[in-house]
DNA sequence: GTGGTCTAGACCACA
DNA sequence: GTGGTCTAGACCACT
């Protein structure tokens, strides 16, 4: 469920926001679904619970997630006042990606192609391309 | 010209070779254009030399630029046999930035608008008939 | 272990890379083994760890070892997108050499002999089942 | 006749000692054969004289040419003195980059097919592969 | 004057 | 403790 490759660049505890994000996103964690504990799932990954612990920490600040103390960590609803600046953001990352993506000659049609694949997905909960 | 964020997490030499790679993929710098010298943008924008090294060579391994001792730093043309690697990293980037858009409430259609509108930024730079 | 030029014209960072590949190739390094720290070495070749840094990012680059921040480095295993354009690479280099070297008088018996000798060394290092 | 690759890393100096060691090694440039001259060369090739000259120092050091005051440069014999050397050198060149070949999945078989054909094309002076 | 290498020494981020 | 970034300043190689 979580392929971490530890021998990537990335910091594993982006690896593991990013995975989770990808997990809420297509909805196989649903809204108020509760995570696995945080020394849970640093055992099953045999890392150490603190960078379980600081990719809990960076979801909840971009407010995927909500934690309640004693209790565990849950799926946030997708919620409004963060997600204006948060748009923003995914935006203007996207123009950068899509420029690149053109330069380097990937044609307008396959792009659409692409949109038109992801919108099926997140719509159906289909199973999705591995990474 | 360029806007460095010197307090940011990002690395000031990622911040330039993200701004260079945007300059030459929007063609505001062409093809065998001369960049400025490692230690005049140094002055410039008063920031060590090493760190300008550093993110042209960065640009040098990704391909978009060439340096020749001596002579100076200059736009390379886009090389062919490194564009299927990075095609399939864009890709698979723009896959997960799309989704994470689409999630946030962004419409294909004004995903599409994007599109052009990029399309049209790239395109219009130089004359019709290079293509 | 490492017997660095320091008066060479080769840069010391190209000596080191070339050095450890050398142990990687042999198998005198083993995949995911690690490599001594970079302070370390700095300290025990007594020059400087930025150097030593140089030299391990440029590995990873081309793709002989992966660094983790906060962990280490190690020996990669052999990386297939990559190797295609470095047997190019290789090739073209070999050609060269060998014409060189039998227009100064090298037999192509002598030629197969040394591949001989390269295939045992390579070969005999591990267990002879790993293949 | 020389193709020189303005953008390569390779300073131009080392790209013609190369090529003119090639055009000695292949024979197209025959023992006693007069050089075209420094400047006649740096106009055809646009590039500088002092480039040219640096060049040609050199394959006179290695021992490939030899320069007349007052008349020119010429190819010269393989003298023995320096081979000897030289051979040291290319030896162990050869078998650096032949461990690497054959770490990068090389066989045996595919190099002495190689150096066949080396052989022939010396032997017959017979067209070569381009750079 | 250009890019490239190296050092000494500080500081940050990750596990 | 690990790798990674940055600076200040020196020196080399190429054109």
């Amino acid at each position: 469920m979580f392929e971490l490759d530890i021998r990537s660049r990335k910091p594993i505890y982006e690896q593991l926001v990013e995975r989770l994000k990808e997990l809420i996103i297509t909805e196989v964690l649903k809204i108020d679904e509760q995570l696995p504990s945080v020394r849970t799932l640093a055992q099953q990954l045999t890392i150490n619970p603190n960078t379980i612990q600081k990719a809990y920490r960076e979801l909840e600040i971009q407010g995927y997630i909500y934690s309640i103390k004693g209790k565990g960590s849950f799926v946030s609803s997708a919620n409004d006042s963060q997600n204006t600046e948060k748009l923003h953001k995914v935006k203007n990352d996207l123009i950068k990606l899509l420029s690149e993506a053109m330069y380097l000659g990937v044609t307008a049609e396959e792009l659409i192609t692409i949109i038109e694949e992801i919108q099926a997905s997140i719509g159906g909960g289909i199973e999705h391309d591995q990474n």
